[in-house]
RNA sequence: GCGGAAGUAGCUCAAUUGGUAGAGCGAUAGCCUUCCAAGCUAUAGGUUGCGAGUUCGAGACUCGUCUUCCGCUCCA
């Protein structure tokens, strides 16, 4: 495990090294838990991106995409419950230092309590927990002598507000006043809720069907760490299946295996994923599991996959007065259509950040090259071609004798198709390495033998083997490559 | 947010009890052409994270602050 943390460390100054990742406004000390991706670490996460969107949308012909706004109405977030459920007053023990959320810590006392105590406790609670009155709140845990569970103490902070969602001023004009208010939104999936009419009308959507979309999405995490895991602007990519309710299960465990095909679609063998039931669930859900993957530093989740029910369009019917509802034509066993509903969903949700994480986790790989002669050694990262931030090097292995300039000639024939990369200073295997750092799976070099026969030598990262082909045939090669 | 550790050039690290901040790699330019990093020459890069304090003198000591990592906590 101790590698294996030293492994997460190198990756991550491999990542800044070799221009993948850098922390933001590094220049001012840096803001906490923001990155940038600098100009190989952009190409990778749009490389994933890219393949997710053509995963989700062009290879099923029931999803199709859609780019909402980061505002939203500031009604979105009461109807979706993140208002009520994402700032949660908190309290610690000074012995302890242990943080509790209120409503737990009381709820938790209430139900060592007798019965009638019990509801009298927990209905005084919600009386303040609605009017927000914190020293309310923090009297009633004095008055009833509740305790750390770990210190035994009654030592405790004033009640704190932790409101996780970003909030900024709409309009011009500042002010005082609440009405300007508007959240980042702190998930991407209301988005296509509030569009879900729209979006089945206008494409003449039939159940079953998904809408996708990949966006920037913020929380104001209290610890925010652990590199690109938890960030405070992070993109998902997202879908929403709209399902006939009561087909929820069979549906839930569709997309459970149909996203873990796309994760093995990338290379990554199966052993390095597991499927994480949850067991508490969310105030929207009536199933859930991550799908984790196996970093350097243990299992962490990537994705989400939740049985949403129609928690959201119901609200979201309840909050705006539109009907959210769809008419499904087709016959139940009866032979009578199914009727007016309001859909179940099923969502897949992926962050990207830690996608990126994942398959740089996954190329990441130091090898020891010595020979008895020389002590060796290289940093490669094998991404699988699709992914890869550059396609293509192209090197004259001179930078005289006409080679730089049939060199060019293959640059101009690829570029247009895909990321190329030219170099002709340093020797040629250095050149090799610096490709191999940045996870570019073909090498192409030009030699005087080239402008004999018209061959190359085409150098694999993975093997690093070489072979002579024509040049003429480059282009098809890697544009094979790239498209498995 | 609590506790612990750390921060010196792009990277890895030096710098004697407190006495002028260095090296290797890397980078850039040129030379040389040799299909797996290390041939030659030259050049650039640091208010030692930042700000105070102690001192004749601080990279080192003290305090504050920022950032990162680890443990707890949180994770709809």
């Amino acid at each position: 495990m101790a590698n294996d943390n030293n492994k997460f460390q190198a990756i991550i100054s491999h990542c800044k090294e070799y221009g993948f990742i850098f922390q933001s406004s590094e220049i001012y000390d840096g803001l906490s838990a923001v990155y940038d991706y600098g100009q190989y670490g952009s190409e990778l996460k749009k490389n994933i991106r890219d393949d997710w969107w053509k995963w989700m949308t062009q290879l099923h012909e029931n999803i199709v995409g859609i780019d909402a706004a980061i505002f939203m109405h500031p009604t979105t977030w009461k109807a979706s419950g993140h208002v009520d459920n994402f700032s949660d007053p908190m309290i610690d023990n000074k012995d302890s230092k242990k943080r509790y959320r209120v409503d737990h810590l009381i709820e938790g006392f209430a139900d060592t309590l007798p019965e009638e105590a019990s509801k009298a406790l927990v209905n005084k609670m919600e009386q303040l927990l609605a009017k927000e009155d914190f020293a309310g709140l923090k009297s009633l845990i004095e008055e009833n002598k509740i305790k750390c569970s770990v210190s035994g103490t009654c030592n405790w902070t004033d009640v704190r507000q932790f409101n996780l969602m970003f909030a900024t001023e709409f309009g011009a004009v500042s002010g005082e006043n609440d009405d300007n208010m508007v959240y980042l939104r702190p998930e991407t999936a209301q988005g296509i809720f509030v569009n879900f009419l729209n979006v089945q009308k206008t494409g003449r959507m039939k159940i079953p069907f998904g809408i996708a979309q990949v966006g920037k999405a913020f929380r104001n995490e209290i610890v925010a760490r652990q590199f690109i895991f938890r960030m405070r602007e992070f993109e998902q990519m997202e879908m929403q299946f709209f399902i006939r309710p009561g087909t929820q299960k069979e549906w839930y465990e569709y997309w459970k295996e149909e996203r873990m095909k796309w994760h093995l679609g990338m290379g990554i063998p199966a052993d390095k994923y597991r499927f994480h039931d949850h067991v508490k669930l969310a105030h929207y859900a009536d199933a859930a599991c991550d799908i984790e993957y196996n970093f350097p530093i243990g299992f962490k989740e990537v994705e989400g996959i939740h049985s949403r029910t129609d928690f959201d369009l119901r609200n979201h019917q309840e909050y705006s007065k539109k009907k959210m509802q769809y008419f499904d034509n087709d016959l139940d066993a009866n032979g009578k259509p199914y009727g007016n509903y309001i859909p179940y969903v099923i969502e897949t949700s992926i962050g990207l950040d830690r996608t990126v994480m994942m398959v740089l986790s996954e190329a990441y790989e130091i090898q020891d090259l010595s020979t008895a002669d020389k002590e060796d050694s290289r940093v490669v990262l094998k991404f699988p071609p699709k992914l890869s931030p550059i396609k293509l090097a192209i090197l004259p292995l001179v930078k005289k004798d006409g080679l730089p300039e049939i060199a060019r000639q293959l640059m101009d024939e690829c570029k247009g198709s895909f990321r190329c990369f030219y170099e002709e200073k340093d020797a040629i295997g250095k050149r090799y390495r610096r490709q191999d750092a940045i996870g570019t799976p073909f090498c192409i070099t030009i030699d005087h033998q080239t402008k004999e026969d018209g061959t190359v030598t085409v150098r694999y990262r993975d093997s690093m083997t070489q072979e002579r082909i024509p040049m003429s045939a480059v282009k098809g090669m890697v544009e094979k490559a790239i498209a498995s």
